[in-house]
DNA sequence: ACTAAATAAATTGTGAGCAATTTAATTGCG
DNA sequence: CGCAATTAAATTGCTCACAATTTATTTAGT
């Protein structure tokens, strides 16, 4: 029965850990050009949501991003500091605080144009081929989760 | 122009976050089986490279992982306060530091032996299913690093 | 209206990741 | 041999992730 767990453990250690490198792989490509916008990976996620749809709540970007308020506070508070969004409490329900691009933020967009295009170039891959992959690996999280 | 740029940088979304938020997601799959047992998430994953090959260097493990001893040296003080491994310094070359898994540490692959069969009923998956996917994602992170 | 429950964000403490630097030991070259 | 370059691990400082708790506010039930 030796044998077994041994192939069982590593069959386990191949699926978990092929995720686990591939995203911290996926850091460091991007580490270089975000380098150059000033923001972090998991900024740069933040950034992704708010360039999609502004004024989000906290908690509404934590369910976009599946991260709570512990990891989210410090984060925007960084982004505030580095001047791409304002953190604004509502005056008619004071326990929430809206999130908000400033003009800096808005326009890092546009700066932000020409990362797609080194990804899919460091990836090596069509985009036929990633869009594949993007959707068996989120419908694999799907499945985690529910 | 705008409307192209969206879609790249929602389509970039897609697959950076996809990895991302799977990778957590896993995470936390994992993360009440791993209590069980006393060990971290990354914790685990070292101890599944131990448990096939014992007695390897600090950066030889670092090699494995793609981590560095800025992450594993704490790591692995962790894991010997925890009496899973001992840290033994080469008589040979003083520099390096060899990581050899205690009887402790050997017993519980023993007792991690369920953890796959739990994960692979949270992914509801099949084997070739989550074996083609393991290997798609392990080609991408291949080409990312290449 | 008053209080209990619920909600939203912030805080605290632990454990990663990683860049940059430091310490210590070994190797290699003149 | 002597010393510069290299190598291995540890350290420092910053930023996540997340569990657990705390603070503040709002909503609901009576």
């Amino acid at each position: 029965m030796l044998i077994k767990l041994d192939a069982m453990l590593q069959l386990d250690n191949q699926l978990c850990f092929a995720l686990y490198s591939a995203s911290l792989a996926m850091t460091k490509v991007y580490k270089p050009l975000l380098d150059e916008l000033g923001l972090t990976y998991p900024q740069y996620l933040a950034m992704l949501v708010l360039w999609e749809r502004d004024g989000l709540m906290v908690s509404e970007l934590g369910d976009k991003l599946t991260l709570d308020s512990g990891t989210l506070t410090p984060l925007l508070k960084r982004l505030e500091t580095s001047g791409y969004v304002s953190r604004i409490r509502a005056v008619e329900d004071e326990r929430r605080v809206y999130i908000t691009l400033t003009s800096s933020g808005r326009k890092l967009k546009t700066r932000a144009a020409k990362i797609p295009a080194c990804i899919l170039s460091a990836s090596q891959c069509s985009v036929p081929e990633l869009m594949h992959l993007t959707s068996q690996v989120q419908a694999l999280r799907k499945k985690l989760v529910a």
